[in-house]
RNA sequence: GCGGGUGUAGCUCAGUGGUAGAGCGUCACGUUGCCAACGUGAAUGUCGAGGGUUCGACCCCCUUCACCCGCUCCA
């Protein structure tokens, strides 16, 4: 598909998720809020069903284990506003909360405290001494030698001559300038002065102010990721729940990141919802179930009717791993609006002890663990006490698969959006994986007249105990399909004039348009069989 | 955050400095015999918002907001 037909896509995808109910612009009618968005009555039936196969395949039902035993795992609902210590203990606060200054010339950002400036001069050939201008360098050990290096290169460009180097107390902090001199510096790498911005604050966190008096200390922030819960109740759960190394803590929830530039309708929104898990276990095993969750992840993204070429891995470059992380691998989808590019879909995240440990130093609790069964087994190796003792209590290491469940809805849609000008009825349709779809079952009389309705009706009110259905006997039949095609739905059933005769009645699949009879008493065990179909 | 584009009915989009339009959709009634059938009728807009110019602005100007595209950002 051309660029331009892959853009459309996404147009008629938002334009139908608009006109049916999947997704409106958040407080629309006051012209809306950047990077939010509400879920309409369709979209979060998709959304929770699609939730509910997470938390099934995770909590419920976890996966079967290297050993051939099923994984351990618990689930959480952490709150969204957490002491805000929390948050400069993972590191959110801190480097990210201090004042940044962007270069317009050169797009590079910079920790305005980290830049510091000097008036650079050079003594000329003929023995002048001229300044060239306020300089801004990193603030570092090489700070005057950087300084004097790029002080130099701007002086060939005029004529050559000798720098005269600063003295170490001359660097000033690019914080302490007044707003007019700051205006004067020129960036680390520009080529012309007073590219630099003012020190804005860049903090991604929304804030906020816990009781009544807002000031400093009364300051919290709305969680950007779910995962320190996790974190946080890490000592609760080893000691009120049953739970061994290794394990696993799941939840989903909403997160909020206060984003540069939201993007791409529900892809990058400021408010979203994240289904995180963090399996704790030892060091030595990081690895193993690092590759482990690695392939279960994508198992769990197949189900969802995602088609294999859509998907695959991305292992992060060193140079592109978080604070925390080890290694980490993304699971990527061909978006429409990247193709035939990748994004960012799912990371897989070996975090290592980093947020333990850091938690633990925080914190001053002990967020350690016992590992009973290690001792056991070091004791009838025959180690020596200090070994057992020492080796038998650790920081666990932690794999994180992070994933978000507004984008699984985007995607779960781009996956299953279908245009097809020669299809009788719907141009459009969602094909979307039974098990899904918002509602599974449409329920039509084929004319609202000769006791079909009332049959009908008797059948969707015994349905709909086991499924969304829907019962509709207004206009034509061709018009009621083809509403159902539009929104996802897999199964329509209708009550004809045999029905009446002999007691069977049609059933119509959405994709390929086909119909088979089956009976009134059977009808029920049918669809249920085939929505639950993998 | 920077640059470009767009904004008129639920959706897609025409339109003119002088009282607002189409197609589709929605609703009602009639009709109906398996794929958006047909007939009749109906509802819906401070023309994204605020300000300005003008006798008069959906149209011209300014500001702002939202969306799309390209950079940037995405711990």
């Amino acid at each position: 598909m051309s660029e331009q037909a892959q853009i459309n896509v996404m147009e008629q995808l938002v334009s139908l998720c608009k006109r049916r109910g999947f997704v409106y612009p958040a407080s629309e009618i006051y012209g809306g809020l950047n990077g939010f968005w509400d879920y309409g009555p369709l979209g979060v039936l998709l959304k929770n069903n699609i939730r509910d196969s997470w938390w099934r395949s995770m909590v419920e039902v976890p996966p079967i284990g290297p050993d051939g035993h099923p994984v351990d795992m618990v689930g959480l609902d952490s709150a969204i506003i957490q002491n805000p210590k929390t948050w400069v203990a993972s590191g959110h606060v801190g480097g990210f909360s201090d004042p940044m200054v962007d270069d317009r010339e050169t797009k590079q950002r910079y920790r305005a405290d980290h830049l510091v400036c000097a008036i650079a001069k050079v003594k000329r050939k003929n023995g002048d001494v001229q300044e060239l201008g306020f300089l801004a360098v990193l603030d570092g050990d090489r700070a005057v030698n950087d300084f004097v290096k790029r002080a130099d290169k701007l002086a060939r460009k005029t004529g050559g001559g000798e720098i005269q180097p600063p003295e170490r107390s001359e660097l000033t902090l690019f914080t302490k300038l007044d707003p007019e001199r700051q205006k004067q510096v020129w960036g680390p790498e520009a080529t012309q002065a007073g590219t630099l911005t003012e020190p804005r604050a860049f903090n991604l966190m929304f804030q906020t102010y816990v009781g009544a008096i807002q000031d400093e200390t009364s300051k919290a922030y709305l969680r950007p990721e779910t995962a320190q819960g996790q974190f946080l109740n890490f000592k609760n759960i080893v000691d009120t729940t049953r739970v061994k190394i290794p394990f696993g803590v799941a939840q989903i929830g909403k997160s909020f990141r206060n984003e540069v530039t939201p993007r791409n309708f529900i892809f990058r929104s400021r408010e979203f919802e994240q289904m995180e898990m963090e399996w704790f276990c030892h060091p030595d095993e990081a690895r193993k179930w690092y590759d482990f969750w690695k392939e279960e992840r994508m198992k769990w993204w197949k189900s969802l009717g995602v088609r294999d070429e859509n998907l695959r891995f991305r292992d992060h470059d060193a140079d592109e791993l978080s604070h925390y992380s080890k290694m980490t691998v993304d699971i990527e989808y061909k978006y429409p609006f990247t193709a035939p590019d990748f994004g960012e879909l799912e990371g897989i995240a070996h975090r290592g002890c980093y947020d333990l440990t850091q938690h633990q130093t925080h914190s001053g609790q002990k967020l350690d663990y016992f590992d009973q069964e290690l001792q056991l087994k070091l004791k009838e190796q025959g180690a020596s006490a200090d070994e057992i003792k020492q080796k038998s209590r650790y920081i666990p290491n932690v794999i994180e698969p992070a994933s978000g469940l507004t984008r699984a809805v985007l995607v779960v849609l781009c996956e299953a959006y279908r245009r097809d000008p020669n299809r009788q009825g719907s141009v459009e349709y969602l094909s979307i994986k039974p098990q899904f779809a918002p509602i599974k079952c449409g329920i039509f009389p084929l004319v609202n007249k000769e006791g079909m309705p009332e049959v009908s009706e008797k059948l969707y009110l015994d349905l709909r105990k086991h499924f969304t259905c829907e019962h509709d006997v207004k206009q034509s039949i061709g018009k009621r399909y083809a509403r159902m095609d539009e929104i996802g739905t897999p199964f329509c059933v209708t009550i004809d004039g045999e029905t009446m005769k002999d007691q069977t009645l049609t059933v119509r699949e959405r994709d390929a348009m086909t119909q088979e009879r089956v009976s009134l008493d059977k009808i029920k065990g049918y669809l249920l069989e085939r929505l639950s179909a993998e």
